[in-house]
DNA sequence: GTCCCTATACTCGGATAGCAAGTGTCCGAGTATAGGCGG
DNA sequence: CCGCCTATACTCGGACACTTGCTATCCGAGTATAGGGAC
């Protein structure tokens, strides 16, 4: 079991355009250079997003990606699933359903214990997820990142942004 | 994200172990029967409980699998881990240390916000399987499957294993 | 009848192909901007 | 000097190869059993 690589940078994006100033927009390959991922690829992962509505994109000259809605609003929950999607980890294939103690369809009409408990599981999963918003993502980084760290951060940006 | 077939086709083989008798073995082509799904592909899973110390294995003509441990001492964690390995499904590729951003190494002693919430999310997943055992999946299975799947099981069971 | 030996059939176990999904890349459609031209 | 128009450069967005890891399969090593023969 694996999480996509996407996840990680979609979170960093979201991330860097929760810092920004608001209505400021983010070129998808300005997003790659800064975190020296391959432009393109990241560009698939930010339509996820774009797609979840986690994000807005303007196109033309001056466009780019800014948040879709407002950072305390944004969960890592959001974002994982608008990347890897709404399918749980576990999928029941209803195996007791087969072989030579199979019975009438009729007898299966609670999902099965052991699909239970592991969705319960990825539930609680979910629900932590959930409890984090891209907003305290931010947060928590302005509180520990070292400082010679955000003015290199803040230059550049300044610098690639007007 | 997806957690491979292996696990289910484990987790009932183990709930099929521990149903059996105590000392009785059932042979892997047999689990595989009982489920039908590929023989060979299963007797691999079940190679990976045997190493984890989930089941036990006698070769020989009245050989095969039985559980290594009471089913009360293996949760459905210890399957998981079994198959999938230990590695967390989110790694983190640190990123952050990449990119105009980056500073000495010596900044980076925590791990990033981002991968520690990942973390979190995971360790209540692995909380949670943790807290159900195989004896719990073998008790709800007495307690809800039909009497005729029950009976038709017996029969298949003794008639095979004898 | 009892013990031993041998051949057998069955088991597990690791090594070997096939396939799907994630990973990475490319190029085209569309738009706000910048500059030039006309009024 | 001001407004408009056009060309441009830049953006996003979907369509196309490649690689990794899961899926599936095959064949060999090892062992308890069953049967037969000797005592």
């Amino acid at each position: 079991m694996k999480l996509s690589d996407g996840v990680e940078w979609a979170t960093h994006c979201c991330t860097i355009l929760g810092s920004l100033p608001t209505g400021v927009a983010m070129p998808g390959h300005r997003l790659a250079e800064f975190h020296e991922v391959p432009p393109d690829y990241l560009g698939k992962q930010l339509q996820s997003l774009r797609k979840a509505g986690i994000v807005e994109s303007t196109p033309g000259r001056r466009g780019g990606f800014r948040l879709g809605r407002p950072a305390a609003d944004i969960s890592l929950l959001d974002i994982v699933t608008a990347i890897e999607g709404h399918e749980p980890a576990f999928r029941c294939t209803e195996i007791r359903q087969r072989g030579p103690s199979a019975v009438g369809r009729k007898h299966y009409v609670r999902p099965c214990g052991i699909a239970r408990a592991m969705w319960r599981a990825e539930e609680k999963w979910r629900a932590e997820l959930e409890r984090v918003s891209i907003a305290d993502l931010v947060a928590e980084l302005d509180a520990t990142v070292a400082t010679e760290q955000t003015e290199k951060a803040i230059d550049w940006l300044t610098e690639v942004l007007t």
